[in-house]
DNA sequence: TTAGAGAATATTGTATACAAAGTACAGGAT
DNA sequence: ATCCTGTACTTTGTATACAATATTCTCTAA
Protein backbone atom coordinates (compact mmCIF):
# COMPACT_ATOMS: atom_id res chain seq x y z
CA UNK A 1 0.00 0.00 0.00
CA UNK A 2 2.10 2.56 -0.96
CA UNK A 3 -0.10 5.08 -2.32
CA UNK A 4 -1.23 6.18 0.85
CA UNK A 5 1.41 8.76 1.77
CA UNK A 6 0.98 10.73 4.33
CA UNK A 7 3.48 13.24 3.82
CA UNK A 8 4.05 14.02 7.60
CA UNK A 9 3.69 17.89 7.78
CA UNK A 10 6.88 19.14 7.74
CA UNK A 11 9.13 20.28 10.85
CA UNK A 12 10.75 23.40 10.39
CA UNK A 13 13.56 24.13 12.62
CA UNK A 14 12.57 27.28 14.39
CA UNK A 15 16.01 29.02 13.22
CA UNK A 16 14.50 29.03 10.06
CA UNK A 17 10.83 29.97 11.19
CA UNK A 18 12.79 33.53 12.45
CA UNK A 19 14.83 33.56 9.61
CA UNK A 20 12.32 33.68 7.10
CA UNK A 21 10.29 36.21 9.40
CA UNK A 22 12.80 38.72 9.35
CA UNK A 23 13.65 38.06 5.37
CA UNK A 24 10.27 39.33 5.01
CA UNK A 25 10.25 42.18 7.07
CA UNK A 26 13.55 43.16 5.44
CA UNK A 27 12.32 42.80 2.14
CA UNK A 28 8.96 44.10 2.61
CA UNK A 29 10.85 47.25 4.23
CA UNK A 30 9.23 46.48 7.77
CA UNK A 31 12.40 46.58 8.84
CA UNK A 32 14.57 49.52 7.49
CA UNK A 33 18.13 49.45 6.09
CA UNK A 34 20.41 50.66 9.09
CA UNK A 35 18.19 49.64 11.28
CA UNK A 36 19.91 47.49 14.17
CA UNK A 37 18.92 43.74 14.86
CA UNK A 38 19.26 43.22 18.16
CA UNK A 39 19.09 39.82 19.45
CA UNK A 40 17.10 39.92 23.03
CA UNK A 41 15.19 42.18 21.91
CA UNK A 42 13.88 40.29 18.29
CA UNK A 43 13.62 37.24 20.15
CA UNK A 44 11.72 38.68 22.63
CA UNK A 45 9.49 40.06 20.74
CA UNK A 46 9.09 36.62 18.40
CA UNK A 47 8.84 34.27 21.45
CA UNK A 48 12.01 32.21 21.34
CA UNK A 49 15.65 32.78 22.71
CA UNK A 50 18.72 34.13 21.54
CA UNK A 51 20.11 31.43 19.97
CA UNK A 52 17.39 30.57 16.90
CA UNK A 53 17.63 34.43 16.67
CA UNK A 54 21.63 34.15 15.80
CA UNK A 55 21.49 31.55 13.55
CA UNK A 56 18.59 33.51 11.43
CA UNK A 57 21.00 36.72 11.51
CA UNK A 58 23.68 34.97 10.37
CA UNK A 59 22.15 33.26 7.43
CA UNK A 60 20.43 36.55 6.80
CA UNK A 61 24.63 38.33 6.76
CA UNK A 62 25.31 35.42 4.87
CA UNK A 63 22.33 35.87 1.99
CA UNK A 64 23.57 39.76 1.69
CA UNK A 65 20.55 41.15 3.49
CA UNK A 66 22.44 41.73 6.47
CA UNK A 67 25.75 43.19 7.76
CA UNK A 68 27.41 42.00 10.79
CA UNK A 69 30.41 44.01 12.75
CA UNK A 70 31.75 41.48 15.48
CA UNK A 71 31.10 42.50 18.98
CA UNK A 72 29.08 45.26 17.81
CA UNK A 73 25.96 43.44 16.22
CA UNK A 74 24.01 43.39 12.79
CA UNK A 75 22.16 45.56 10.78
CA UNK A 76 19.36 45.41 8.24
CA UNK A 77 21.92 45.76 5.08
CA UNK A 78 22.17 49.32 3.62
CA UNK A 79 23.12 49.10 -0.61
CA UNK A 80 24.78 51.75 -1.76
CA UNK A 81 24.67 53.04 -5.18
CA UNK A 82 27.79 50.74 -6.03
CA UNK A 83 26.63 47.38 -4.48
CA UNK A 84 23.33 47.93 -6.57
CA UNK A 85 25.00 48.83 -9.67
CA UNK A 86 27.32 45.72 -9.07
CA UNK A 87 24.35 43.92 -8.37
CA UNK A 88 22.44 44.71 -11.63
CA UNK A 89 25.79 44.07 -13.28
CA UNK A 90 25.71 40.52 -12.81
CA UNK A 91 22.15 40.02 -12.41
CA UNK A 92 21.84 41.13 -16.48
CA UNK A 93 24.87 38.78 -17.42
CA UNK A 94 23.16 35.59 -16.03
CA UNK A 95 19.84 37.02 -17.16
CA UNK A 96 20.96 36.99 -20.40
CA UNK A 97 22.86 33.91 -20.42
CA UNK A 98 19.46 32.10 -18.67
CA UNK A 99 17.66 33.61 -21.61
CA UNK A 100 20.03 32.35 -23.78
CA UNK A 101 19.88 28.73 -22.71
CA UNK A 102 16.72 28.06 -22.15
CA UNK A 103 15.86 28.27 -26.34
CA UNK A 104 17.88 25.48 -26.41
CA UNK A 105 16.80 23.76 -22.89
CA UNK A 106 12.73 24.69 -22.89
CA UNK A 107 10.43 22.00 -23.39
CA UNK A 108 7.16 21.86 -24.84
CA UNK A 109 5.48 21.97 -21.64
CA UNK A 110 7.30 24.85 -20.43
CA UNK A 111 6.51 27.10 -23.52
CA UNK A 112 3.41 26.13 -22.63
CA UNK A 113 3.94 28.25 -19.07
CA UNK A 114 5.87 30.45 -20.39
CA UNK A 115 2.68 31.46 -22.60
CA UNK A 116 0.98 31.53 -19.92
CA UNK A 117 2.65 33.13 -17.46
CA UNK A 118 3.60 35.81 -20.22
CA UNK A 119 -0.09 36.74 -20.46
CA UNK A 120 -0.97 36.57 -16.92
CA UNK A 121 1.37 39.11 -16.30
CA UNK A 122 -0.21 41.15 -19.19
CA UNK A 123 -3.61 40.76 -17.00
CA UNK A 124 -2.22 41.44 -13.90
CA UNK A 125 -1.13 44.97 -14.94
CA UNK A 126 -4.49 45.80 -15.60
CA UNK A 127 -5.40 45.09 -11.69
CA UNK A 128 -3.20 48.06 -10.11
CA UNK A 129 -2.46 45.38 -7.28
CA UNK A 130 1.23 46.16 -7.08
CA UNK A 131 1.79 42.67 -5.13
CA UNK A 132 -0.15 40.57 -7.86
CA UNK A 133 1.85 42.24 -10.79
CA UNK A 134 4.98 41.20 -8.76
CA UNK A 135 3.71 37.91 -8.22
CA UNK A 136 2.94 37.36 -11.77
CA UNK A 137 6.00 39.35 -13.32
CA UNK A 138 8.02 36.80 -10.70
CA UNK A 139 6.24 33.64 -12.14
CA UNK A 140 7.22 34.97 -15.75
CA UNK A 141 10.47 35.09 -15.50
CA UNK A 142 11.17 31.86 -13.04
CA UNK A 143 9.88 29.92 -16.08
CA UNK A 144 12.52 30.83 -17.74
CA UNK A 145 15.27 30.46 -14.95
CA UNK A 146 14.02 26.61 -13.88
CA UNK A 147 13.87 25.76 -17.66
CA UNK A 148 17.80 26.11 -17.68
CA UNK A 149 18.01 23.01 -14.89
CA UNK A 150 20.72 24.47 -13.11
CA UNK A 151 20.40 24.53 -9.78
CA UNK A 152 23.14 26.21 -8.82
CA UNK A 153 22.24 29.33 -11.83
CA UNK A 154 18.96 29.29 -10.32
CA UNK A 155 19.90 29.52 -6.36
CA UNK A 156 22.23 32.59 -7.67
CA UNK A 157 19.76 34.59 -9.61
CA UNK A 158 17.35 34.42 -7.15
CA UNK A 159 20.13 35.57 -4.26
CA UNK A 160 20.29 38.23 -6.78
CA UNK A 161 17.12 39.33 -7.14
CA UNK A 162 16.45 39.46 -3.58
CA UNK A 163 18.73 42.03 -3.15
CA UNK A 164 16.81 44.33 -5.28
CA UNK A 165 13.26 43.24 -4.36
CA UNK A 166 13.36 46.14 -2.19
CA UNK A 167 13.67 48.75 -5.05
CA UNK A 168 11.84 46.93 -7.68
CA UNK A 169 8.65 46.44 -5.77
CA UNK A 170 8.77 50.69 -6.58
CA UNK A 171 9.60 50.21 -9.99
CA UNK A 172 6.46 48.04 -10.30
CA UNK A 173 3.88 50.62 -9.06
CA UNK A 174 5.12 53.04 -11.69
CA UNK A 175 2.22 52.18 -14.39
CA UNK A 176 3.51 54.47 -17.18
CA UNK A 177 6.07 51.72 -17.03
CA UNK A 178 3.66 48.39 -18.07
CA UNK A 179 3.15 48.95 -21.63
CA UNK A 180 6.66 49.10 -22.39
CA UNK A 181 7.46 45.68 -19.62
CA UNK A 182 4.30 43.81 -21.50
CA UNK A 183 6.36 44.86 -24.99
CA UNK A 184 9.40 43.41 -23.67
CA UNK A 185 8.26 40.15 -22.35
CA UNK A 186 6.72 39.78 -25.50
CA UNK A 187 9.65 40.01 -27.25
CA UNK A 188 11.75 37.94 -25.17
CA UNK A 189 9.04 35.23 -25.17
CA UNK A 190 8.94 35.33 -29.64
CA UNK A 191 13.04 35.05 -29.13
CA UNK A 192 13.08 31.92 -27.09
CA UNK A 193 10.10 30.12 -28.61
CA UNK A 194 11.87 31.27 -31.98
CA UNK A 195 14.94 29.19 -30.30
CA UNK A 196 17.01 32.20 -31.21
CA UNK A 197 19.49 32.63 -28.70
CA UNK A 198 20.68 36.01 -29.19
CA UNK A 199 17.90 37.89 -29.94
CA UNK A 200 16.39 36.45 -26.62
CA UNK A 201 19.83 37.43 -24.56
CA UNK A 202 19.47 41.13 -26.32
CA UNK A 203 15.65 41.62 -24.98
CA UNK A 204 16.51 39.62 -21.30
CA UNK A 205 19.31 42.38 -21.19
CA UNK A 206 17.37 45.28 -22.52
CA UNK A 207 14.79 44.32 -19.83
CA UNK A 208 17.23 44.93 -17.09
CA UNK A 209 18.66 48.08 -18.48
CA UNK A 210 15.68 49.54 -17.99
CA UNK A 211 14.76 47.83 -14.91
CA UNK A 212 18.45 49.46 -14.17
CA UNK A 213 17.18 53.17 -14.97
CA UNK A 214 14.20 52.89 -12.93
CA UNK A 215 15.91 51.88 -9.83
CA UNK A 216 19.12 54.10 -10.35
CA UNK A 217 17.08 57.10 -10.70
CA UNK A 218 14.41 56.61 -7.85
CA UNK A 219 17.50 56.03 -5.43
CA UNK A 220 18.93 59.40 -6.35
CA UNK A 221 15.96 60.94 -5.71
CA UNK A 222 15.80 59.28 -2.17
CA UNK A 223 19.09 61.36 -0.91
CA UNK B 1 47.84 63.15 17.49
CA UNK B 2 45.46 61.07 15.36
CA UNK B 3 48.10 59.57 13.19
CA UNK B 4 49.49 57.24 15.91
CA UNK B 5 46.83 54.77 15.25
CA UNK B 6 47.39 51.09 16.76
CA UNK B 7 45.55 48.90 14.32
CA UNK B 8 45.31 46.80 17.50
CA UNK B 9 45.74 43.48 16.47
CA UNK B 10 41.90 42.21 14.61
CA UNK B 11 39.92 40.30 17.36
CA UNK B 12 38.84 37.54 15.19
CA UNK B 13 35.44 35.48 16.52
CA UNK B 14 36.22 31.62 17.42
CA UNK B 15 33.29 30.49 15.07
CA UNK B 16 35.48 32.47 12.50
CA UNK B 17 38.80 30.18 13.44
CA UNK B 18 36.70 27.28 13.33
CA UNK B 19 35.27 28.31 9.84
CA UNK B 20 38.27 28.33 7.91
CA UNK B 21 39.70 25.18 10.01
CA UNK B 22 36.90 23.47 8.52
CA UNK B 23 37.14 24.82 5.23
CA UNK B 24 40.82 24.35 4.75
CA UNK B 25 40.09 20.38 6.15
CA UNK B 26 37.30 19.95 3.28
CA UNK B 27 39.48 21.86 0.35
CA UNK B 28 42.29 19.93 1.19
CA UNK B 29 40.36 16.40 1.63
CA UNK B 30 41.45 16.40 5.15
CA UNK B 31 37.60 15.65 5.75
CA UNK B 32 36.21 13.64 2.93
CA UNK B 33 32.89 14.04 0.80
CA UNK B 34 29.78 12.63 2.75
CA UNK B 35 31.85 12.65 5.97
CA UNK B 36 29.63 13.12 9.16
CA UNK B 37 30.44 16.97 10.87
CA UNK B 38 29.20 16.00 14.83
CA UNK B 39 29.23 19.74 17.02
CA UNK B 40 30.69 17.50 20.09
CA UNK B 41 33.04 15.80 18.20
CA UNK B 42 34.49 18.26 16.13
CA UNK B 43 34.37 21.23 19.00
CA UNK B 44 36.47 18.23 21.59
CA UNK B 45 39.08 17.94 19.18
CA UNK B 46 39.19 21.85 18.52
CA UNK B 47 39.03 22.76 22.52
CA UNK B 48 36.02 25.11 21.97
CA UNK B 49 32.39 24.56 22.67
CA UNK B 50 29.56 23.55 19.91
CA UNK B 51 28.36 26.70 19.92
CA UNK B 52 31.23 28.02 17.50
CA UNK B 53 31.18 25.19 15.91
CA UNK B 54 27.45 24.98 15.16
CA UNK B 55 27.87 28.46 13.41
CA UNK B 56 31.00 27.78 11.70
CA UNK B 57 29.16 24.36 10.04
CA UNK B 58 26.17 27.08 9.13
CA UNK B 59 28.51 29.06 7.22
CA UNK B 60 30.10 26.20 5.38
CA UNK B 61 26.65 24.94 4.78
CA UNK B 62 25.50 28.28 3.06
CA UNK B 63 28.76 28.34 0.70
CA UNK B 64 27.89 24.97 -0.25
CA UNK B 65 30.69 22.87 1.38
CA UNK B 66 28.71 20.90 3.77
CA UNK B 67 25.04 19.68 3.63
CA UNK B 68 22.33 20.03 6.31
CA UNK B 69 19.59 18.00 7.18
CA UNK B 70 17.38 18.83 10.01
CA UNK B 71 18.10 16.92 13.46
CA UNK B 72 20.33 14.92 11.58
CA UNK B 73 23.57 16.73 11.52
CA UNK B 74 25.63 17.91 8.51
CA UNK B 75 28.05 16.17 6.33
CA UNK B 76 30.51 16.98 4.04
CA UNK B 77 28.92 18.24 0.63
CA UNK B 78 28.97 15.39 -1.25
CA UNK B 79 29.25 17.13 -5.40
CA UNK B 80 27.24 15.32 -8.01
CA UNK B 81 27.84 15.14 -11.55
CA UNK B 82 25.21 17.12 -12.38
CA UNK B 83 25.95 19.19 -9.43
CA UNK B 84 29.86 20.11 -10.34
CA UNK B 85 28.35 20.84 -14.31
CA UNK B 86 26.60 23.33 -13.11
CA UNK B 87 28.75 24.95 -11.10
CA UNK B 88 31.24 24.79 -14.64
CA UNK B 89 28.55 26.31 -16.51
CA UNK B 90 27.59 29.08 -13.96
CA UNK B 91 31.74 29.86 -13.42
CA UNK B 92 32.53 29.53 -17.61
CA UNK B 93 29.74 32.28 -17.80
CA UNK B 94 31.24 34.01 -15.46
CA UNK B 95 34.13 34.18 -16.52
CA UNK B 96 33.53 34.92 -20.23
CA UNK B 97 32.07 38.25 -18.67
CA UNK B 98 34.64 38.43 -16.69
CA UNK B 99 37.15 38.70 -19.11
CA UNK B 100 35.02 41.37 -21.13
CA UNK B 101 34.54 43.61 -19.09
CA UNK B 102 38.50 43.45 -17.91
CA UNK B 103 39.21 44.73 -21.25
CA UNK B 104 36.97 47.84 -20.79
CA UNK B 105 38.12 48.48 -17.51
CA UNK B 106 41.82 47.13 -16.35
CA UNK B 107 44.33 50.11 -15.64
CA UNK B 108 47.73 50.17 -17.22
CA UNK B 109 48.90 48.73 -13.42
CA UNK B 110 46.76 45.96 -13.70
CA UNK B 111 47.70 45.50 -17.08
CA UNK B 112 51.24 45.12 -15.71
CA UNK B 113 50.16 42.88 -12.83
CA UNK B 114 48.58 40.57 -16.07
CA UNK B 115 51.37 39.87 -17.57
CA UNK B 116 53.31 39.70 -14.53
CA UNK B 117 51.28 37.27 -13.28
CA UNK B 118 50.81 35.45 -16.64
CA UNK B 119 54.70 34.82 -16.52
CA UNK B 120 55.15 33.96 -12.93
CA UNK B 121 52.52 30.68 -14.26
CA UNK B 122 54.72 29.47 -16.80
CA UNK B 123 57.89 30.00 -14.73
CA UNK B 124 55.89 27.86 -11.27
CA UNK B 125 55.09 25.12 -13.80
CA UNK B 126 58.66 24.44 -14.27
CA UNK B 127 58.44 23.62 -10.49
CA UNK B 128 56.93 20.62 -10.63
CA UNK B 129 55.30 21.70 -7.06
CA UNK B 130 51.51 21.38 -7.55
CA UNK B 131 50.48 24.25 -4.49
CA UNK B 132 52.84 26.75 -6.40
CA UNK B 133 51.13 25.99 -9.93
CA UNK B 134 47.68 26.23 -8.36
CA UNK B 135 48.79 29.08 -6.32
CA UNK B 136 49.83 31.25 -9.21
CA UNK B 137 47.01 30.52 -11.31
CA UNK B 138 45.13 31.87 -8.79
CA UNK B 139 47.06 34.76 -9.13
CA UNK B 140 46.55 35.16 -12.56
CA UNK B 141 42.91 34.43 -12.65
CA UNK B 142 42.47 37.18 -10.01
CA UNK B 143 43.97 39.58 -11.52
CA UNK B 144 41.19 39.58 -14.21
CA UNK B 145 38.34 39.17 -11.48
CA UNK B 146 39.39 41.90 -9.40
CA UNK B 147 39.96 44.27 -12.31
CA UNK B 148 35.96 44.27 -13.05
CA UNK B 149 35.82 45.90 -9.65
CA UNK B 150 32.56 44.22 -9.28
CA UNK B 151 32.97 42.87 -5.67
CA UNK B 152 29.25 40.92 -6.04
CA UNK B 153 30.85 38.74 -9.28
CA UNK B 154 34.01 38.65 -7.26
CA UNK B 155 32.53 37.07 -4.09
CA UNK B 156 30.30 34.79 -6.34
CA UNK B 157 33.05 33.77 -8.82
CA UNK B 158 35.62 33.06 -5.70
CA UNK B 159 32.67 31.23 -3.90
CA UNK B 160 32.29 28.89 -7.39
CA UNK B 161 36.13 28.47 -7.59
CA UNK B 162 35.65 26.95 -3.90
CA UNK B 163 33.28 24.55 -4.92
CA UNK B 164 35.66 22.95 -7.90
CA UNK B 165 39.57 23.55 -5.90
CA UNK B 166 39.05 20.11 -4.86
CA UNK B 167 39.29 18.71 -8.45
CA UNK B 168 41.26 20.85 -9.63
CA UNK B 169 43.60 20.16 -7.67
CA UNK B 170 44.20 17.13 -9.62
CA UNK B 171 43.81 18.71 -12.77
CA UNK B 172 47.12 20.66 -12.59
CA UNK B 173 48.92 18.12 -11.28
CA UNK B 174 48.78 16.51 -14.73
CA UNK B 175 51.63 18.13 -16.15
CA UNK B 176 50.82 17.26 -20.05
CA UNK B 177 48.31 19.66 -19.87
CA UNK B 178 50.82 22.30 -18.63
CA UNK B 179 51.86 23.64 -22.49
CA UNK B 180 47.95 24.05 -23.23
CA UNK B 181 47.27 25.88 -20.20
CA UNK B 182 50.06 28.56 -20.84
CA UNK B 183 49.39 28.80 -24.58
CA UNK B 184 45.32 29.07 -23.28
CA UNK B 185 46.82 32.36 -20.83
CA UNK B 186 48.92 33.96 -23.18
CA UNK B 187 45.81 33.69 -26.09
CA UNK B 188 43.56 35.79 -23.08
CA UNK B 189 46.53 37.77 -22.34
CA UNK B 190 46.75 39.11 -25.37
CA UNK B 191 42.95 39.08 -26.03
CA UNK B 192 42.49 41.87 -23.15
CA UNK B 193 45.74 44.02 -23.34
CA UNK B 194 44.17 44.20 -27.28
CA UNK B 195 41.12 45.36 -25.84
CA UNK B 196 39.36 42.67 -27.82
CA UNK B 197 36.01 41.32 -25.45
CA UNK B 198 35.36 39.49 -28.30
CA UNK B 199 38.55 37.40 -28.52
CA UNK B 200 39.03 37.58 -24.70
CA UNK B 201 35.61 36.30 -24.03
CA UNK B 202 36.14 33.28 -26.22
CA UNK B 203 39.74 32.37 -24.92
CA UNK B 204 37.87 32.45 -21.42
CA UNK B 205 35.36 29.99 -22.07
CA UNK B 206 37.80 27.62 -24.10
CA UNK B 207 39.79 27.53 -21.35
CA UNK B 208 36.91 26.92 -18.84
CA UNK B 209 35.57 23.95 -21.28
CA UNK B 210 39.02 22.57 -20.78
CA UNK B 211 39.15 22.23 -17.51
CA UNK B 212 35.58 21.14 -17.77
CA UNK B 213 36.82 18.27 -19.59
CA UNK B 214 39.90 17.54 -17.50
CA UNK B 215 37.60 17.31 -14.07
CA UNK B 216 34.79 15.48 -15.54
CA UNK B 217 36.63 12.82 -16.87
CA UNK B 218 38.44 12.52 -13.91
CA UNK B 219 35.64 12.21 -12.00
CA UNK B 220 33.99 9.15 -13.69
CA UNK B 221 37.43 7.47 -13.47
CA UNK B 222 36.85 7.54 -9.52
CA UNK B 223 34.02 5.56 -9.30
C1' DT C 1 30.21 75.01 29.27
C1' DT C 2 32.92 71.31 27.61
C1' DA C 3 36.12 67.39 27.71
C1' DG C 4 37.38 63.38 29.84
C1' DA C 5 37.42 59.53 33.27
C1' DG C 6 34.98 56.03 35.19
C1' DA C 7 31.01 53.56 36.53
C1' DA C 8 26.63 51.59 35.05
C1' DT C 9 24.24 49.42 31.44
C1' DA C 10 23.50 47.00 27.24
C1' DT C 11 24.91 43.75 23.90
C1' DT C 12 27.44 40.24 21.77
C1' DG C 13 30.49 35.87 22.23
C1' DT C 14 31.05 31.45 24.20
C1' DA C 15 29.93 27.64 27.21
C1' DT C 16 26.82 24.62 29.18
C1' DA C 17 22.34 22.51 30.41
C1' DC C 18 18.23 20.47 29.22
C1' DA C 19 14.68 18.88 25.81
C1' DA C 20 13.39 16.52 21.68
C1' DA C 21 14.25 13.69 18.02
C1' DG C 22 16.92 10.16 15.71
C1' DT C 23 19.64 5.72 15.67
C1' DA C 24 21.01 1.20 16.96
C1' DC C 25 20.46 -2.88 19.08
C1' DA C 26 18.34 -6.60 21.71
C1' DG C 27 14.55 -9.51 22.66
C1' DG C 28 10.14 -11.44 21.72
C1' DA C 29 6.17 -12.67 18.66
C1' DT C 30 4.84 -14.66 14.41
C1' DA D 1 14.38 -16.81 10.43
C1' DT D 2 12.28 -12.27 10.14
C1' DC D 3 9.93 -8.43 11.50
C1' DC D 4 8.33 -5.59 15.00
C1' DT D 5 8.88 -3.02 19.19
C1' DG D 6 10.82 -1.03 23.13
C1' DT D 7 14.86 0.72 25.41
C1' DA D 8 19.37 2.71 25.76
C1' DC D 9 22.28 5.81 23.67
C1' DT D 10 23.65 9.56 20.43
C1' DT D 11 23.03 13.77 18.39
C1' DT D 12 20.84 17.94 17.31
C1' DG D 13 17.69 22.00 18.75
C1' DT D 14 16.77 25.49 22.02
C1' DA D 15 17.32 27.96 26.30
C1' DT D 16 20.03 30.02 29.61
C1' DA D 17 24.22 31.41 32.17
C1' DC D 18 28.41 33.64 32.31
C1' DA D 19 32.32 36.38 30.25
C1' DA D 20 34.11 40.00 27.46
C1' DT D 21 33.49 44.03 25.03
C1' DA D 22 30.97 48.17 23.56
C1' DT D 23 28.01 52.05 24.68
C1' DT D 24 25.92 55.49 27.53
C1' DC D 25 25.62 58.44 31.22
C1' DT D 26 27.22 60.97 35.08
C1' DC D 27 30.27 63.54 37.58
C1' DT D 28 34.39 66.17 37.97
C1' DA D 29 37.96 69.30 36.52
C1' DA D 30 39.66 72.77 33.49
Amino acid sequence: MDDIILDMDQYLPLRDVVFHALRKAILTGKLKPGERLMEIHLAKQLGVSRTPVREAIHKLELEGLATMIPRRGAQVAQISEKGLKDVLELRRALDVFCAQIACERMTPEEEKELRETCKAFEEATGTKDTTVIAKADVAFHDVIINSTRNERLITTINNLAEQIYRYRFEYIKDDSQHSRLIEEHRRLVDAILNKDPEKAGKAAGIHIDNQEHSILSQINLED
